[in-house]
DNA sequence: ACCTGACATAGACATCTGTCAATATAGATG
DNA sequence: CATCTATATTGACAGATGTCTATGTCAGGT
């Protein structure tokens, strides 16, 4: 919260903005909406954050993530680089393991974004 | 409504389909999900999205919609064809002017979606 | 020390995407 | 009909993106 703007994830930058529908978007903050937009629309990065949701404590380990794509190992380390730059997955070594945990906070900003639904 | 599926609009499609941290996503449901997202995840078109939900009656023509941006006008025509095409505008021709409306209830499903903040 | 297994990174390649200039279409108007 | 104005379509091109193979890194176990 304390940190510079410049070192905010995506996630976070979204987090402040007006619903869309409400008041015209201006370019910059467009911009820094777009990344999130951008690390969701992908089928398999959508169901990688779907499925990691669906562990216990919204938390799972890459080997599991591994074999429900018919994708190699290379490419599923990359979407969940992109999804966890983005802050929509959180990262965290335990021994040999890495666990990806879903940040729900930021699906729930950029819902919120799209239909303006503020609480 | 009681178009065949293969017609339906991504927008549609999406309509029915449960939140996404609710359980993991098909390979089917995700294909179907990501269009939309591809739509929105552009600067150019969240502000025209946006710009044009601003306009009463969130419709506008897009002239008004071309001078906003520093892009050519085929550009513009091309986001909002985008638009179009994925459900989240409308398009009515009225004499020379093209009109463009925004659908919300596509924007709500998407946000629903994400946030699983069901009504 | 060495090997094995889990994950990340680098580099290559094909495809997709955003943009433009040029051209087409189609109403309105003289 | 000729022309102007609003919008769409086409084709080209540079840059972004998804995927793979090959390789690197790092922690445990033998």
């Amino acid at each position: 919260m304390s940190k510079s703007s410049l070192l905010l994830t995506p996630t976070e930058q979204v987090a402040c903005c007006s619903p869309l529908l409400k008041q015209p978007l201006g370019a910059d903050e467009a911009s820094r909406i777009t990344p999130l937009l951008k690390a969701l629309a992908d089928p398999v990065r959508l169901r990688l954050l779907s499925l990691v949701a669906s562990y216990a404590d919204q938390e799972a380990c890459v080997c599991d993530l591994n074999d429900a794509f018919d994708l190699s190992q290379p490419t599923i380390s990359h979407h969940l680089k992109v999804l966890h730059e983005v802050g929509l997955l959180d990262r965290s070594k335990r021994g040999v393991w890495v666990y990806y945990r879903v940040r729900s906070e930021a699906l729930a900003d950029l819902s919120t974004l799209l239909g303006g639904v503020t609480a």
